[in-house]
Parts: C-alpha cells; sequence; structure tokens
DNA sequence: TTGACAAATAATAATAATTATCGTTTAATA
DNA sequence: TATTAAACGATAATTATTATTATTTGTCAA
C-alpha cells in the first residue's frame, strides 16, 4: 500500500472516530506502522522527534493510548504493568480475562499439542510453548448481563 | 503434601543455594505457594504483613526475585515491565527471545491449529489465543557461541 | 554455646514507566 | 474568519520496582 493511500486512510480512520487530524498524530502513526518491530513507547517517541524536535512524551503516550482504544493498535501482552507470579510448576497453560486481569490455569492436556508445520528458518531455537487463551471469564460475564 | 513436609523441602532448598533460612524468606514463600491466583509482589505483602507486621516491601521484592533467579518461582510473563506494541493486523503469533526479549511474528498458518480437546467447565468464553514459542533468537545463539 | 562474619532485613532514597493537570495552541466546522 | 472543543507541551504526580545503607540475624566453626 502506498504511503499515500494509507495517510488517507488513516485521516478517514480518524474522522470516524471523531479525532483530529493533527501534524504530531498522523506522524506518530506513521512512525509505528513502518517499525514492525513491536517497539516501546520510548521508542517511538525517539523515532518521531526526528521529524518533530519539539514534542512532548506525553503526547506521543497519550496517542498510543487513543490508537489502542480505537483499535488501530494492540499490545504484545496483557500483562505489562505489574508482575504476576507462577507457583504451578505442573505443564500448564492460562485463560486470561481481558477485562478483569484474572488468569486461570488450564492442564496442558487439555489442548491439542501445539505443532509447527515446518521447520523455522530463523534460527530461533524454541525451548518452550506460552499459550493463553483470551477472553471473558465467568465472573465478568455473568457481571455484564446483570446491568 | 503437608506444610511441615513441604517447609522442610524448602529449607533443603535453600541450603543448596546457599540462601539463609529466614522468617521473612519462609513465610513469603508459604504464602506464595497457598495463594495460586498468580499474585502480584504487592498482594503477597499485603498477605505476608498479617503474620509480620513490620515487614519491608523491598524484602517481598528482594525474596521474589531471588526466588525467580533459584527457579522456585516463575513470572507469568516476559512481557512485563514495558508495553511493546503491535501493528500487524494479519493473524499472527510470536517467537520471544529470552535473552533479548525480541518478539518475531510468526503467522498463524505457519501452526497447527490450537484445539481444545473438552469444552471448558469454567464459564468462561474464549475470544481468541496468543501463542508465544519461547527460546533464543539466531542472534543470540551466535553471540553465545562466540564466547 | 558463643563469637565472627556473611547474608538478610527495614527504612528510605532513587529510578523507570506511565498518567494526570493545566495553560496554550491548533484543527474542525459553522 | 471566528468559535470552540480537542490536542499539545511542560511539568507534576503516581505506580512499580530497584538500589543504598545502617542494623539485625542466621550460619558455621571453634
Amino acid at each position: 500500500m502506498h504511503y499515500e493511500e494509507s495517510l488517507r486512510q488513516f485521516e478517514a480512520r480518524c474522522r470516524e472516530l471523531g479525532l483530529a487530524v493533527t501534524h504530531q498524530r498522523t506522524l506518530i502513526y506513521r512512525e509505528l506502522m513502518s517499525m514492525g518491530e513491536h517497539p516501546t513507547p520510548e521508542l517511538v517517541y525517539e523515532r518521531v522527534r526526528q521529524h518533530i524536535p519539539a514534542i512532548s512524551l506525553g503526547t506521543v503516550y497519550k496517542n498510543i493510548r487513543t490508537f489502542l482504544d480505537a483499535g488501530l493498535l494492540r499490545e504484545v501482552s496483557f500483562h505489562h504493568g505489574t508482575q504476576r507470579l507462577e507457583t504451578n510448576v505442573e505443564p500448564h497453560h492460562h485463560l486470561v480475562c481481558t477485562r478483569c486481569r484474572k488468569i486461570l490455569d488450564i492442564p496442558e492436556s487439555e489442548l491439542e499439542p501445539v505443532r509447527l508445520k515446518k521447520k523455522l528458518k530463523t534460527g530461533f531455537k524454541v525451548e518452550r510453548f506460552s499459550i493463553e487463551l483470551l477472553g471473558i471469564c465467568g465472573d465478568c460475564a455473568q457481571l455484564s448481563q446483570e446491568n
């Protein structure tokens, strides 16, 4: 997709969402999309600063949040912000409630084994799999029905 | 396993590791093991404080780190501490290097589909799967061979 | 048992990541 | 082009975590 085209799409999406198309916002989005390496907000800030030296880190954080809320962007993991500890030493995976952040264990044996269709060509040595089943837990589902 | 027995095992493990068996350390471990809900350090602190009101939050953090380093404990996720952003909207999963924290995308199509063997009995509504292949990336593997 | 010494602790300061506040500027639209 | 709500920059505040340091406590050997 051409740059011009994706820019127009971005502007259209902003209008749908009632977001002003500012110079800063546009550049944050453009840099984000050009990075691809699962960057941190700090890294995005550094990249955008090359084009707008006076931009504030807060603006980068705020726009990232806006994009996340709008679904233009995702976080790699739900478990960022605070450490969660694991005491279960049995092989298992996790059910993760995206609403209340509850984490429930599910024994490995309840899932069909994960398998690669072919060898990776990246030289990456896989040591273990970690599977998360993301969704809404029973408690949260009930709560939202009641209201 | 009885409490007395697991306590003795804990003490033995500490001696193997050269760790002093202190009142605080023992209680932090005991509470951790009794919680099971993937607690945060703060929550562990609150629980331990019921038994040792004067304990310091720093002591809880430091012991958790010690347990993690010793392999007595695990973190639920590698992605804690700082936000990582995702711009790839195609269905995919992740290769996560546990050494350098690099995250690489792997198309969903390269993995056999994840499937539950039977329905969950927890009332949990699964919306999507997130699979992480944890291991060592090519760059890191090469670096450790060179030295 | 006791005494010496390393390790652990409590108190507290420092740091890192992120969010909130607020006065000023800018984009949307009438 | 004037009005107004939204966004911005500067900065303070907050949250999670780590570092520092003086004091206390296990460990181990005599």
